[in-house]
DNA sequence: ATGTTC
């Protein structure tokens, strides 16, 4: 990235004042070397963002930011109703909250190490994965609406999981609002038979170790210690959240232009928060947003089926689930004004700070688990909302390592054999229906993780908790 | 991300 445009903050935050058509400025919380690295692109898209209406504050790009479909990936824009502000299918997202869940297993290290490849195995048989797979549930139309009413609650009445499951998830597991009537029948019948799958591409499901810890009291009030595995759940809403920013996006296209909204780019497409479309949008997307949440449910069922396998009587209990591309309606202060705002996170985690009324009571004291899922073979980390520091961007985090080349590039550059071979030979297992997908995914594909996190920390965004490193991986 | 171009 060119910095000649933009003006040093702090050691860790880049400003790209407003010029132009843009109404607040653009700001990448980065290292210099992570801002350097990115591509001009993303100060482009920012740019871009901060010229829709009713933005407030600043258009913010995270530390793993990169180039993403109008709206950067690792970015996140707040807007007010009450000021024209708007909704942009682009600005969640295609996989609309694609998230990231960590179950504990309650065994150390020493109890998985021998049983490694029987417990990729299992979870390989057990795991849909892969672009088109299907699951074991097809659902009724019946079925299907109370699906994306009820999100994980709707999983957990049906058989899929324990009431304490939902305490620790987002929205204790269900997204108010959401409104199945305004999902088209496409949409529906994509997702039919794609509950409980993992879908492809950067989704997996990991088994990893807690291999450092960095802050202690957080640590304590997670329930992690070293030497402890976890499982961990990368997915979205598969199909149905494809079709629905499909959707939407021609819609927003057409009433975009209607509305007298001038697009820099026509991937912004967006509707006013208060219009029909804009509402109709708010009310698919938290369908969506449900059908995730069940999704993820319904893997951590199966998850919790295939460790039983080999540890009979295993409870896998949550540690907590993060969605990563949302808009959600929020309240934050502004200038010493308590203002509700739609924000929008894509590819970006919530990162609420201690003492938030919607953090379950035993993590209040130290702030809202932030899960980073790291590139396939890299750590992956557990961070805490802002604690001590106050909350920067909307209450926002960076969401994984993001990428640092195009899947074109990695396809050059790898084989998906030999990053198998390789990472197998460094004792991680991966299992994959994919090759290409592998090699797409390479770890060399993606940013440092560490120095992501390390920027988030430092930047004032979160606070590293601990590094989890990888035994086995089901990569979609 | 994605029935990888209705």
């Amino acid at each position: 990235m060119n910095l000649s445009k933009f003006r040093q903050r702090g050691p860790f935050e880049w400003e790209l004042p407003a010029s132009g058509r843009m109404r607040v400025p653009g700001v990448i919380f980065a290292s210099q070397a992570l801002v350097e690295a990115m591509d001009d692109k993303v100060g482009e898209q920012i740019a871009n963002v901060a010229s829709l209406p009713g933005i407030v504050e600043a258009a913010y790009a995270m530390p793993d930011a990169h180039w993403g479909y109008g709206f950067p990936i690792g970015g996140v824009a707040a807007f007010d109703a009450g000021e024209g502000g708007v909704v942009s299918a682009g600005g969640v997202g295609f996989d609309i909250s694609c998230g990231v869940r960590s179950l504990h297993t309650g065994l150390k290290l020493a109890d998985v190490e021998a049983l490694k490849p029987r417990l990729a195995d299992v979870l390989y048989r057990r795991i849909p994965a892969g672009l088109g797979s299907t699951g074991a549930l097809r659902l009724s139309a019946r079925e299907m609406d109370a699906m994306l009413l009820g999100g994980a609650r709707w999983a957990v009445e049906a058989g899929f999981g324990d009431e304490a499951d939902l305490a620790r998830i987002e929205e204790s597991g269900r997204m108010a609002g959401a409104d199945p009537a305004a999902v088209s029948e496409q949409a529906k019948k994509r997702q039919r038979d794609e509950m409980g799958t993992l879908g492809s591409g950067n989704h997996y499901l990991e088994v990893q170790v807690v291999d450092e810890l960095f802050d202690i009291r957080a640590a304590r009030a997670y329930g992690l210690s070293e030497g402890d595995v976890l499982a961990t759940i990368h997915c979205g809403s598969r199909g149905m959240g494809h079709q629905i920013g499909t959707d939407y996006l021609r819609a927003m296209v057409i009433a975009a232009a209607r509305a007298g909204i001038a697009l820099p780019d026509r991937e912004l497409a967006c509707a006013p928060l208060d219009s029909e479309l804009g509402r109709r949008y708010l009310g698919a997307m938290r369908a969506a947003i449900n059908c995730a949440l069940a999704n993820r449910q319904i893997l951590t069922r199966l998850t919790r089926q295939a460790f039983a396998e080999l540890f009979p009587g295993i409870r896998l209990p949550l540690l907590y689930d993060v969605s990563h591309n949302t808009c959600k309606e929020e309240w934050h202060v502004l200038g010493g004004q308590r203002r509700r705002l739609f924000v929008h996170r894509k590819g970006a985690t919530r990162a609420f700070a201690a003492g938030h009324a919607e953090l379950p009571a035993e993590y209040r004291q130290v702030g809202q688990p932030v899960l980073i899922g790291g590139s396939m073979g890299t750590a992956s980390w557990v961070l805490a909302g802002a604690a001590g520091t106050g909350e920067h961007a909307f209450a926002s985090a960076c969401h994984g390592a993001g990428r640092a080349m195009s899947r074109h590039e990695a396809l050059r550059r790898w084989q998906g054999r030999s990053v198998v071979d390789e990472l197998a030979a460094r004792g991680i297992l991966i299992r994959s229906p994919s090759l290409r997908g592998v090699a797409e995914e390479a770890p060399l594909a993606y940013k440092d993780v560490g120095a992501v996190v390390e920027a988030a920390e430092r930047a004032g965004l979160a606070v590293r908790v601990a590094r989890l490193r990888p035994l086995v991986c089901i990569k979609g």
